[in-house]
DNA sequence: TGAAATCGGTGTAACGATGCACTGACCATA
DNA sequence: TATGGTCAGTGCATCGTTACACCGATTTCA
């Protein structure tokens, strides 16, 4: 089975080469309706699919999205993947998976090697604060769309975001269990440097201090200091978060803001290793309402991230926008997320645990 | 930035293009030590990096591996595609990711486009009994892994499988109720025509028939007759299945055997909702063990795939024996599962229940 | 009616890497 | 000194597509 070239697709239909190109290009502009037709019917009789590997080398792009996330071992960050196979896939785009591990260097190295390789859209699921580590790229021209990290002010202006706003993500989740009647809520996180915590974190802090409560009351859990640690461990920040804040009880929290959901299922697991009983004993809340939070016993109150949405909002923004070559800022979007409530959080316990 | 090109190089190296691709491909038989030298210098100078698109119309052939699963969003692919990004970085390939959706007309299409497009080695992440519906590509010299699907006798010569026994896997799951005192002990699966579910159910029945019970007198549970359902709806079927099973609690099983761990984790939640406690009323053991085995409350007792490990065979296979031309069968590799037990699993109720 | 404009396409030289067939220099043998 | 053989490296056509420059035929318009 020898490949089917533009010349054989030429040839069946009588025409140049040039022509087909023409043709598969859209520029149709000069052509004579019965040479389309001749075309057309000529390629689907030879089933001919154009050769990605010359396409590329001649205009030296890839019709491949690039995918970085932190690591697909993480349920959120798989789910999240395969809605982006599946919007690109729509679209006639594969997907280049890389996982960065959060280590900056990595997401350096994957972006430029993306780049050189003719990958002209990526998105990077990425919670720098800044872009400085892939800005040479940005400025040669590469459609960037991060995800779940809004606009930064220092942002290059071809950069698009796509979001949930997460201080108001924060103030829900807080505002919920502030209405549950809870006083003492702590906010258990484990990376720093991410904008993602911070803005979480502000939510918290607005909707403490709009209840009229102060936050320096609130317990504190500084998380670890880790400078290296990936996606699958946050599950271990948590647990080690519910060990160290319940270590002295007389000061422990009745509920608590986790950064994400494997977060808060690790703080579940950590309330369990002490005996303790979630939503009875403590009510936990987290963010991205992944799969698994439905299945937990108790069911966890999440704060949903619209995936599907947003994956379809990330593909088009990388994939349409980077074939024209306007440079049409593009829109970076800023979605509201969606409290679900479930199981894990109750009304603050009558009686102060022993 | 002008691309740096094998020209370029040659040009700092005083030789000519062809002895710099010599040296690049390891045609190294008839060459100086000072070219040699004076090729890689001028390589890292000018920080050179051939051009894929190039070499692929070449010789038609990527350096790129399939993955085709059959949905990222299911925390066990999603690990395993974590695993799979990871080991085949070590060997400087990509990974193009696709979600089957356990869908076959899906995975021939996806199988094939990845051939024209170039792609030489593909894991496959399939249960279908048999592979006709790619065996065209693969006599076309696709180098194709099987994984999580032991290598059946049909199978093309030039197929490796990468997998766990699962009929032992089955086993030892039983095995390890039947320890603990339960003689009545279902099956819960949703998807028929797998052949991981025939050789974990095969091992189920093994197991029974060995502790001279019958399988005819355990509760039966057919499954959802879906014709079409995806991987992430394996925790419906869970959940199903429990509703379906203790609909006469007279007949009901004191534990369960589930097809993998979303599953069984779905079937937990079944319990759940009709306020049965798992591990005390029902001991559920599951298959994979997912990060969330252990982080769920009981954590889950199950047959641990080593998918590091398997990961690393799949893409070693899928490389390096893609790299040479040899019609070197491969090794197929089924190795042991091991169970891990948590507390999902407990003695059976000394008395039955209401 | 003749010059220009438009139409519908075609010829050709790249894009960067590769590998076969070749060459010129040197050495050994007869 | 012919003859042949090895050594170290080179020239060139090629993979499939694309885009620019070009071309002959028809139409337009002053």
């Amino acid at each position: 089975m020898a490949r089917v070239t533009i010349q054989h697709v030429a040839q069946a239909a009588g025409v140049s080469p040039s022509t087909v190109s023409n043709f598969l290009n859209d520029r149709q502009g000069r052509m004579v309706a019965a040479t389309r037709t001749r075309i057309e019917t000529a390629i689907s009789e030879l089933g001919y699919r154009p050769n990605r590997a010359a396409r590329q080398l001649r205009n030296g792009k890839t019709q491949t999205v690039g995918l970085v996330v932190p690591s697909v071992g993480n349920p959120f960050w798989g789910a999240f993947a395969h809605e982006v196979e599946v919007a690109a896939l729509a679209l006639g785009c594969s997907v280049l998976l890389c996982n960065s591990e959060r280590d900056p260097e990595r997401e350096r190295r994957y972006v430029e090697e993306l780049w050189e390789d003719g990958v002209r859209s990526i998105i990077l699921c990425t919670s720098l604060p800044s872009l400085d580590h892939v800005s040479n790229v940005i400025a040669e021209g590469l459609r960037l769309v991060t995800f779940d990290r809004p606009a930064q002010p220092n942002d290059p202006e071809s950069v698009v975001s796509i979001s949930i706003d997460n201080n108001v993500g924060g103030q829900v989740a807080t505002a919920h269990l502030l209405e549950l009647g809870h006083t003492s809520i702590a906010f258990v996180s484990g990376s720093i440097r991410s904008v993602n915590r911070s803005a979480r974190y502000r939510g918290y802090c607005d909707a403490i201090e709009a209840a009229g409560l102060s936050v320096a009351d609130m317990p504190q859990w500084t998380g670890m200091d880790a400078a290296h640690f990936g996606d699958v461990e946050a599950a271990e920040v948590g647990r080690a978060a519910a060990r160290d804040l319940f270590a002295d009880p007389k000061n422990a929290p009745t509920a608590v803001v986790a950064i994400n959901d494997m977060t808060a299922l690790g703080f579940c697991r950590g309330l369990r290793d002490l005996g303790l009983k979630v939503g009875r004993d403590v009510s936990v809340i987290g963010f991205d309402d992944i799969i698994l939070a439905d299945l937990y016993d108790p069911p966890l109150t999440s704060v949903r991230q619209p995936i599907t949405r947003m994956a379809q909002l990330a593909v088009s923004e990388a994939v349409e926008r980077g074939s024209n070559e306007s440079t049409d800022p593009g829109s970076s979007v800023l979605l509201r997320p969606e409290l679900v409530v479930r199981e894990s959080t109750e009304h603050v316990p009558a009686t102060p645990r022993p």
